[in-house]
DNA sequence: TAATTTAACTATAACGTTGTAGCTAACAAA
DNA sequence: TTTGTTAGCTACAACGTTATAGTTAAATTA
């Protein structure tokens, strides 16, 4: 086991100060060449690496992004953090991750520690308990602190940092449109309940296209699932709710505004024996694995996660570096877009 | 905006030394008890938090851990992800998450950074261009700083450092057996190329499966999928040389080392009208959720990643804090457990 | 020759902590 | 009275770095 060798080290080795190596190997040219390229050579011998928290601490910067997200293993967040990652460690940034587990406890205590520590800026997106709560103090005190915060995809409106979202409602209701006018009148959506901004969005969009069409909404046909710890039961609801309203209801169509709300009613249809798109068509918000791997194939909203990530970490590390005015604050909203498969 | 408040402010502020600050703060019995209240009502007045880097600097420990994966947009990998994240939440650490993208390049320089940075352990899965190389110097020079790793599911055997693998040989072949027992000899298997570790074991289970039962393998019904850039160029190649195969051959089960060559083969099979399980039954590893979505829903190897990622996690932590010796190293075994769906 | 400039380096402080050693006044023991 | 002890505090160094402000000695200028 080697330590790594620090600038002391290195002038008491070859007799000189430390100020001295520690500007032979910035080149500088208050020090003779003769020892700048002495102190290289040894330095590179011995396979010098500044002490990066050394340097954190002088110059009060990690190079270091937090990122918390409600969950991990999720089709559109693992990409977001993909494309967070990509573009931050291109710019020199290395990324933190922490997982709210949609959990507002678990969020203000992530929060806490990333605010604490070793980070120079935060991206998050809220979890659904914080939404449902309408607390948002634990953001306002990191934006006070002066660590500048990014919001992406479930974001609230009045804080002020930059913001990151969807063109949801605009989608819902292009999606629906499409729906219409493949002439299914009778549209059922599966969305989620209120307090989560997007699927709030999403609905208005469902029903805006609804009124344009002058088709009066049913509410029977909006199944609005319910959050449970734990996907198993979340899904076992929305299997129990969706059956009823087929027996009870014509349905040629549905609008799912995730692709596990999507997937799962399509395992419904096929117990049930409806052909999907024939008898009842179908198209969902996020385009992950399931869509793709399903049967038929889902149509799908692309949020264009990618797109996502990077603009967030775009914003965000434009304010470290100054290059945008600290307090001002954009809201940039990306353009979703249907990608047409089997299943309508 | 307020900065957050230092020992040296509070000490200029109640006119005591800081060292005075420091202790009172950690309750010392060397100061008085009125100083003491006072200063800590103050500290909590002003909602003093040490500063980490600088206790980082001191303590020469960060409270990091750096997780390097192939992919994150990976449910496998996400999976460990989020148990790490968890493990080491509980237990006092960060995680930094670096992304090889399969890149012996990328890979050696995630570890770079990561050994030069904020962390003071690394886990990760080595990416598929590093074992193709058999290139290992940046994982053994880290070890050799001092820098404890731990290696999950993509390992090699003879680094200093402690492992948490699968018994995938093992499962492979009681998979294989079962698919024998079912009456089905001709077995079809999906593996990647030879250098990916993984993909090595299970092939091996698969034969010894095939030995035990005094089948000849065939090695036309052994597919080895070629490694390319990008899933989709991956897939159609898989696809196209298992349609090869089952013009062929007569073919009457599938054996997938991940669930998306199954899923894959799963829309070939579609496609050609062979019905699963009747005519061809499948069984996979990875039980993600193109598993659980896909219909029939295919019968996965479930590689438990949450538990991998716990104990690659425990294994690091237990050799942080001095739990367990830092030069002796374990190699946990984790069984795989087979999990039965529509399509076997 | 004396004054001034320049080249080449060194010393110091600071970033925010903590642990060790040191200091002072008050009180107790001899 | 002298010495010792203790309570309650402060000073200092160190973690590894860098920027600013010195300090030399040699070279240049007047």
């Amino acid at each position: 086991m080697i330590r790594r060798i620090t600038l002391k080290e290195i002038a008491s080795e070859l007799n000189v100060s430390i100020s001295t190596v520690s500007k032979s190997l910035k080149d500088s040219h208050e020090i003779g060449e003769e020892t700048r390229k002495k102190i290289k050579a040894f330095a590179k011998a011995h396979n010098y690496r500044p002490n990066n928290i050394a340097l954190s601490l002088k110059n009060r910067k990690t190079k270091t992004i937090g990122v918390i997200i409600p969950e991990i293993v999720h089709h559109f967040f693992s990409i977001v953090i993909n494309s967070i990652e990509k573009f931050s460690t291109e710019n020199g940034y290395n990324v933190i991750i922490a997982v709210s587990n949609e959990s507002f406890e678990k969020e203000v205590l992530n929060m806490e520690t990333l605010a604490n520590g070793h980070i120079d800026g935060i991206i998050m997106s809220i979890a659904k308990e914080t939404l449902k709560k309408q607390d948002f103090h634990h953001i306002k005190e990191t934006i006070d602190l002066g660590i500048p915060v990014v919001l992406f995809d479930r974001v609230i409106s009045d804080l002020k940092c930059d913001k990151v979202i969807v063109n949801d409602k605009q989608a819902a209701k292009e999606a629906t449109q499409t729906l219409i006018d493949d002439n299914r009148k009778n549209i059922l959506l599966l969305t989620s309940e209120d307090y989560v901004s997007v699927g709030n969005l999403r609905t208005e969009g469902y029903l805006e296209a609804l009124k344009d069409n002058d088709i009066i909404p049913d509410s029977d046909l909006i199944i609005k699932v319910k959050d449970k710890k734990g996907s198993e039961l979340e899904m076992s609801h929305l299997e129990d709710e969706l059956e009823k309203v087929l027996n009870t209801k014509k349905v040629d169509a549905i609008l799912g505004v995730n692709e596990i709300y999507a997937g799962s009613a399509l395992k419904v249809l096929k117990k049930n024996k409806i052909s999907v798109p024939k008898e009842i068509s179908i198209i969902s918000f996020t385009d992950g694995v399931i869509s793709r791997y399903s049967s038929p194939s889902l149509s799908t909203i692309s949020q264009h996660g990618e797109i996502m990530g990077e603009r967030s970490a775009k914003l965000l590390i434009d304010k470290l570096i100054g290059m945008t005015e600290s307090n001002q604050y954009k809201t940039e909203i990306i353009n979703c877009s249907l990608i047409k498969r089997e299943s309508s």
